[in-house]
DNA sequence: AGCACGCCGACT
DNA sequence: GTCGGCGTGCTC
């Protein structure tokens, strides 16, 4: 008989004492336990031999669901620290690390996994600075605690070559690699090259769609080190290894790294501390590393490897800002296109070669607006304006996912007739179309792409040269490689930089500088057209600059003037309800809370939510700016937390994204 | 999180 | 008179 302590997926900072008489009982292992009225499944955190110390009698587990345990004692140290360092209770740290929903496995999957085949040579030569990249990487993991390894290569500098044979070296002495990719829509490419490199059933991709037969194979074979490597998106950062020797974190500055629901969790902080806690060697890969890396890079915590050169050594693209205000009030009928970007598009497709236009947003148009009185139709329940399609009937809350016609006549004035703004994806075709009937036209964004497959076709068709033009969303930033692409427009450069995220700039001159680089492949210079109506802000001019270091010197001086990341840590606080000034007075309340509890916690706030109506409930937020000596603060959110249960209190460490 | 208990508004 | 709204409290 022994007494274990459960954590249960539940919002509480509590484990449960059960009795098992499974005396091979195991942490980390997965129970049913009887919980209240109903039956849920937990993970064993704790086994005692003896009665712990409780004044009500104790309940018997119903099943034991792992013979062997699902999470080896690094996952169970490390979800700790997820839960302390987030303010998340265990048990929901736990199931987000794996879903209690997998059963274990009782037919055999048909697929096959092999070992990697590391006696596949590869004619690549390197060039010097991918040389210097592999010798110091290498030697950086083969210390005891390596630190992080940063990888700052422009695109098209060879960055996969680097970490491929870094790989190759651990895989050779026995250990595995794991590598994060920000969507799994778009690593078709970096599959078919570690396939090439280290055989072809030797590569695990995992993603939220894969079968669960499937899953619990990877983490039997990963667990017991017959099978080496693993590609995957966030949630990936969690999944067992037997013998981790790296995580390679691909396009690091992507803000999908971080989940934006609870838990909020970090996987490149995961991917850090799981790092520290094994041993393995972290490679953060990226043309345009987030500023909070560059720092950390500057002050020494990371290895920096820079990769300054193409590999086919061709010349980064030119880049021209067109001034938008001014093409308005210059010329009549001025559209969403510039005099500039459509001669430039004239001169590419005579040629043969192909363009991208890139756009910051998606759908046919935002909002409908009435013609006569000119006010946007919105959602009743969130207050924000409906977005049209064109193609459904109908308009739909982006948020609330609400859908209904749009009304005959106007709410407001019963105006009859409506205009259309916004310029999506679906309305820049539109208008190419016109201008060029004969061009193949190719579009990507969130409402072509929804299957994974699409997505790699048309990058695949765009590639075989398909399509003349390529108009898309901000997928259209992420690695593929195109060789014949002459000119990248990008239509509307600055929406969102008026935005009151302090991370704006950074967002929008790191989304643009990967975008540009999409072009100029092999011996002809391609060209970059950037449409603006801000060409006098930094993040805009400093692209035309070539050295990135200008924007993220500029950057860091305004965020250590302001006190935002990387010179002071943030916490946001939502407080969320359907009764208005309900939720003022508890907001009032957490922040009086708060400074009670510590008078050195910068307490912005209380402002409205971004979207201060949502799903019709009304949220308000603190913005809490504190420094790495001020560890109370946890223990403070988790104790006020824990006392106010009648309060929905959201806690988002680290947040990339306003509320 | 779920689920039950408990106390106030519009319905056969 | 009851059905049902969601505020509050508890689960080993």
């Amino acid at each position: 008989m022994k007494y274990i302590s459960v954590a249960l997926p539940i919002p509480i900072f509590k484990e449960f004492y059960y009795i098992c008489n499974d005396n091979d009982i195991q942490k980390g292992s997965r129970v049913i336990v009887t919980f209240g009225k109903s039956s849920r499944t937990g993970f064993v955190v704790k086994v005692f031999d003896k009665e712990p110390d409780i004044k009500y009698p104790l309940k018997e587990i119903k099943t034991v669901v792992d013979r062997e345990p699902l999470l080896t004692s690094d996952l169970l140290r490390l979800s700790d620290k997820i839960s302390r360092y987030y303010v998340v209770p265990p048990g929901m740290v736990l199931t987000a690390m794996l879903p209690s929903k997998l059963k274990p496995l009782k037919r055999k999957p048909k697929f096959e996994i092999l070992p990697a085949d590391t006696n596949i040579k590869s004619h690549y030569k390197l060039n010097r600075y991918q040389a210097e990249a592999v010798n110091s990487i290498k030697k950086e993991l083969a210390k005891k605690e390596p630190s992080p390894c940063l990888l700052h290569g422009v695109i098209y500098s060879g960055k996969t070559e680097v970490y491929m044979r870094v790989m190759a070296e651990l895989i050779k002495e026995g250990k595995q690699a794991l590598v994060l990719v920000p969507e799994i829509a778009i690593t078709a490419q970096l599959v078919d090259r570690l396939k090439e490199r280290f055989g072809d059933k030797s590569v695990g991709v995992w993603h939220s769609k894969i079968s669960r037969g499937k899953k619990m194979k990877y983490m039997e074979f990963l667990g017991k080190g017959k099978m080496d490597i693993l590609i995957g998106p966030r949630s990936a950062v969690f999944v067992p290894f037997k013998n981790l020797g790296t995580i390679i974190i691909e396009e690091e500055q992507d803000s999908v790294y971080k989940q934006d629901n609870a838990p909020y969790y970090d996987a490149r902080w995961v991917a850090e501390k799981r790092c520290k806690i094994t041993g393995a060697g972290l490679i953060l890969s990226s043309a345009t590393p987030r500023l909070e890396t560059i720092y950390r890079a500057k002050k020494g915590d990371f290895k920096y490897m820079p990769l300054p050169q193409r590999v086919d050594k061709s010349e980064f693209p030119k880049i021209e800002l067109v001034d938008m205000k001014r093409e308005h009030s210059e010329r009549e009928k001025s559209g969403i296109l510039s005099r500039r970007i459509i001669e430039k598009l004239e001169e590419n497709l005579t040629v043969d070669r192909q363009v991208i236009l890139f756009i910051n947003r998606r759908g046919y148009t935002s909002s409908v607006i009435c013609s006569d009185c000119g006010i946007a139709l919105e959602c009743p329940v969130c207050n924000i304006p409906y977005a049209y399609n064109a193609g459904s009937s109908q308009m739909e809350c982006h948020w609330c996912g609400r859908k209904k016609n749009i009304p005959k006549r106007c709410p407001r004035c019963s105006g009859e007739t409506y205009r259309f703004r916004g310029a999506g994806t679906q309305k820049v075709e539109d208008v190419i179309r016109k201008f060029y009937p004969k061009a193949k036209i190719g579009r990507m964004d969130t409402d072509t792409t929804s299957k994974i497959k699409s997505a790699e076709k048309i990058f695949k068709d765009f590639k075989k040269g398909r399509y003349d033009i390529l108009i898309g969303t901000s997928l259209l930033t992420k690695g593929w490689d195109f060789s014949n692409v002459g000119l990248v427009g990008i239509i509307n450069s600055d929406l969102g930089l008026m935005s009151p995220d302090f991370r704006a700039a950074e967002k929008i001159y790191l989304t643009l500088m990967q975008v540009a680089g999409r072009c100029g492949r092999g011996k002809k210079r391609g060209e970059v057209v950037v449409q603006t109506y801000n060409p006098n802000h930094y993040a805009l001019k400093l692209i035309l600059s070539k050295n990135p270091n200008n924007f993220y010197n500029k950057e860091l001086s305004v965020r250590k003037a302001a006190g935002f990341p990387p010179f002071q840590k943030i916490i946001s606080i939502t407080v969320a309800g359907k009764n208005a000034s309900r939720v003022r007075r508890d907001i009032n309340f957490c922040k009086k809370y708060i400074f009670q509890k510590d008078k050195n916690i910068d307490i912005l706030g209380p402002a409205k939510a971004a979207i201060y109506k949502l799903r019709g409930k009304y949220r308000k937020c603190l913005l809490l700016k504190y420094s790495n000596y001020n560890s109370r603060i946890k223990d403070i959110l988790k104790d006020m937390t824990a006392k106010n249960k009648k309060i929905n209190i959201t806690i988002d460490v680290d947040p990339q994204n306003m509320p």
